[in-house]
DNA sequence: GCATGATAAATGAC
DNA sequence: GTCATTTATCATGC
């Protein structure tokens, strides 16, 4: 249902130049967040269920199949086992004081 | 039944409701009395969010979204800003 | 129609 | 790696 607008290339102008030299500035403008498609998140959650930690290897793979760079990869994962530690957390407070009615 | 649970608990969470008049109250007075530093701490969260009736994932929340549209437009929080001003210097007055 | 709470990308401290 | 956070986006209330 999402497409056009952050798929594909679009990432970072950061490539190139630089390194060092060209002087101050670098306000390193922070990356617009970017929603993932439906197809990006089902291959990304795919993959969490088989392994919450995945590796280096798989992680290129899957960036390349799902055109985003190796780094975005490695970040949804590290969000996705906090989202997991979050709903492990409030479902044992929303089923505590319930008395199972 | 185990079914009927999971959805229920599905729903809870993305269903929003506000908060009540005296849980903002709260919220605000500790936001605009802490103004320069506006982060409480864990033990700060754990209290408000006891006062609040909230979880302190939900008072996380509240603060996140209340320092950035804060900072993103204090003209329109301003009268707001001298209400809760007024309500502190008020009641450490007594 | 915006205000508001929750969630999803992205960053940085540690 | 975790984890609090920033920021934009989503979903709902009214």
């Amino acid at each position: 249902t999402n497409s056009g607008s952050c798929t594909s290339s679009s990432a970072t102008t950061k490539d190139g130049n630089a390194s060092k030299s060209s002087h101050s500035s670098a306000p390193r403008t922070r990356k617009k967040r970017c929603p993932y498609s439906k197809f990006q998140i089902r291959e990304l959650e795919r993959e969490f269920f088989f392994n919450v930690y995945i590796n280096k290897e798989k992680r290129l793979q899957l960036s390349r199949m799902l055109n985003l760079t190796d780094r975005q990869v490695k970040i949804w994962f590290q969000n996705r086992r906090m989202k997991e530690k979050k709903l492990s957390r409030d479902r044992l407070q929303y089923f505590s004081g319930n008395p199972l009615l | 039944a185990v079914m009927i649970l999971r959805s229920r608990f599905l729903d809870a969470r993305r269903k929003r409701r506000n908060f009540s008049k005296q849980a903002t109250e709260v919220l605000n007075e500790y936001f605009y009395s802490h103004l320069s530093n506006p982060y409480p701490s864990e033990e700060a969260k754990e209290e408000l969010a006891k006062q609040c009736g909230i979880t302190v994932s939900q008072v996380s929340n509240w603060f996140g979204n209340k320092r950035i549209r804060y900072k993103k437009n204090i003209g329109k929080f301003q009268e707001e800003a001298n209400l809760y001003a007024m309500k502190t210097a008020l009641g450490a007055r007594q």
